[in-house]
DNA sequence: TTAGAATATTCGCGCATGCGAATATTCTTG
DNA sequence: CAAGAATATTCGCATGCGCGAATATTCTAA
């Protein structure tokens, strides 16, 4: 390989694209959530979302793809958990900034924060 | 408004999702590296990124509607800058997220890694 | 082995997004 | 006002994404 640094940023930069990509979505990031509480089947996720099952299985595989999600076989089921806990650190400061964002704003704060923040 | 818990969430989670969505791009991660060095005008930012003049600006539409950089005019040039240094921050974590990915998958690491950490 | 439950995958569509090219806007200077 | 520099916007296109619907796969139990 031996890049130069500049391309070596650029990579960087556009695998990290790649990484907020995944986690661009509220169907994933209500199931990081979710498996932030501990591991869960795909049909508890698709209770506790209300969402499809087929949908939930879409989005736990381009989480799975991504890593940031690991599979185990439990008899019939597949129980799907975090590969690192710091997926929810992530997630927890992005919301801090928008929550930031939101109050800066003044638009829609009220609504959204009541029960999150305050 | 008065939406239910459950509804109040799902559009946190919505905005967060679009929040993300900025945050994913290769330019606009690398625009918001440049702007944490401090204000620059958009000639700097085409400069520095090697990229087309019209390209830069496209991509600062995006992170000013998002709020996420401030626009000021200085003669004939828009100096940007960031709103909020947490910005930062996120772009950090994820970096490092993506970076302990990388090394427990143990692919591409070394190449990228290298003159990024150790 | 067959039935059925749990999950995964494929397909097609509508929609958003990033880009280059071209053009428009806004400011400064003469 | 005219010319030109700096920046913004519009347009058309190619590409990618999320979704529902349908189907396929994989396991358990009888």
């Amino acid at each position: 390989m031996n890049l130069d640094e500049r391309e070596r940023r650029r990579e960087l930069y556009r695998l990290q694209a790649m990484l907020c990509q995944v986690l661009a979505d509220p169907t994933r990031i209500e199931l990081i959530e979710l498996l932030g509480e501990g591991p869960k089947a795909v049909k508890e996720l698709a209770q506790a979302t209300g969402q499809r099952q087929a949908k939930i299985s879409q989005h736990l595989a381009v989480l799975r793809q991504r890593g940031l999600v690991h599979a185990q076989r439990v008899g019939t089921e597949m129980h799907y958990s975090l590969t690192d806990r710091r997926i929810l650190d992530a997630c927890h400061l992005t919301r801090e900034l928008l929550l930031d964002q939101l109050l800066r704003q003044g638009e829609f704060a009220e609504s959204v924060l009541l029960g999150e923040r305050g």
